[in-house]
RNA sequence: GGCUGGGUAGCUCAGUUGGUAGAGCAGGGGACUGAAAAUCCCUGUGUCAGGGGUUCAAAUCCCUUCCCAGCCA
């Protein structure tokens, strides 16, 4: 018989949603921690325009945050490990983790079965095929991962060239996008999940996208992004890609005027908060909770405990049943 | 007041010799297994400013009204 799974606590939802503020108080009131699960929060010095709960604010713990350096290139990989490690604590003290971000593929990797093969990147070979497809046309490396390895090529876009790379180096590994492709199909839980999404209508997300990219820009965006340039972030990087980041680096090399890059990033915040959903309503575990629903944040949150916290009961009690 | 351009999708604009419209951006949907705030795919019906006329047929030609620029008074 397998062990149960230990269960965790997911607040997820759009960019600006407010999950943050949901998420400490749930750990609050269960005298537990948040785990972070963003991408560009991880990197240490990111904080006005990754949207980080500043360090004096926070009530309790903020894990997974600021464990890496901008101008280093963080992994899924990296992030499972370590934020599993945070997670597995919690449970062994029998406390409930509070998993808390809107990257999908890092929540995903945390929460459910997905191996990757040891070994290394490849970043020699990556710079090479990058090449070749910038000379050669993203077409040319997708005939070559089609003449070594068919069932993948027939899973990836031919313009999808990141995905294109990453089939070769698996390949290079001995391993095959596809094979790993089936797992995601046939999801297989590491932890019990239980995922609350914070839903509001897209008109009033849009509003607080835009109030909240003005307010980054009002509280210096523009000289954090500076002082991180002057520390050796590059446009190129993961980091400096970061929405907002990439755009500020621009008007810090004269190359796009302040009001431009502002209009840009929410434009480009909606998109990926649009992307953000899309993920989201992929997965089945999600439940939505409507702030819009109630008079205020603070009656929302109120009934949103209760919520999850019935729910935890519930899945308590089956499982007490079942033992 | 007169002349000249313009008024076409939420925005910027195309629209060939009259055959009831199409791009970019925005917006919407989707994919996603070691860069994921990345990367990629799909998605364009709108009183062609209003009214009238010519014509088998008008965004397109004619008349008229309104609005916006610029020039001249």
């Amino acid at each position: 018989m397998t062990p149960a799974l230990h269960r965790v606590v997911c607040i997820v939802g759009a960019t600006a949603s407010g999950k943050t503020e949901l998420a400490e108080r749930c750990a609050l009131a269960w005298g537990s921690e948040v785990i972070s699960v963003d991408a560009m929060q991880v990197y240490r010095g990111m904080d006005i325009g990754t949207a980080k709960q500043p360090v004096e604010q926070r009530r309790v713990p903020l894990r997974m945050v600021d464990v890496a350096d901008p101008t280093q290139d963080y992994s899924v990989a990296l992030f499972q490990r370590a934020a599993r490690a945070w997670v597995d604590g919690l449970c062994a003290d029998g406390r409930m983790p509070v998993l808390c971000g809107g990257t999908g593929l890092y929540l995903d990797a945390t929460i459910d079965e997905m191996s990757f093969p040891e070994g290394e990147r490849g970043d020699e070979r990556r710079a090479t095929r990058e090449a070749m497809a910038a000379e050669q046309g993203a077409e040319a490396l997708y005939e070559l991962l089609r003449s070594r390895d068919e069932a993948s090529a027939a899973l990836i876009h031919p313009h999808s060239l990141r995905r294109v790379i990453r089939a070769l180096e698996l390949l290079d590994q001995g391993k095959s996008y596809a094979q790993h492709h089936e797992g995601l199909k046939r999801r297989a839980p590491h932890y019990d999940a239980r995922i609350w999404a914070i839903a509001w209508p897209r008109e009033t997300l849009y509003a607080r996208i835009d109030a909240r990219v003005d307010r980054m820009v009002a509280d210096g965006l523009l000289d954090e992004v500076r002082g991180l340039r002057d520390l050796g972030l590059k446009a190129d990087s993961t980091a400096g890609q970061a929405i907002g980041y990439a755009e500020m680096l621009q008007v810090l090399e004269g190359s796009c005027a302040l009001q431009d890059a502002i209009e840009r990033t929410k434009t480009r915040t909606r998109r990926y908060a649009k992307r953000q959903l899309s993920w989201l309503r992929r997965d089945g575990r999600t439940r939505w909770l409507e702030p819009g629903a109630y008079g205020s944040w603070d009656e929302f949150c109120a009934h949103a405990l209760r919520t999850m916290e019935q729910d935890l009961a519930k899945a308590e009690g089956e499982s007490d049943v079942r033992s």
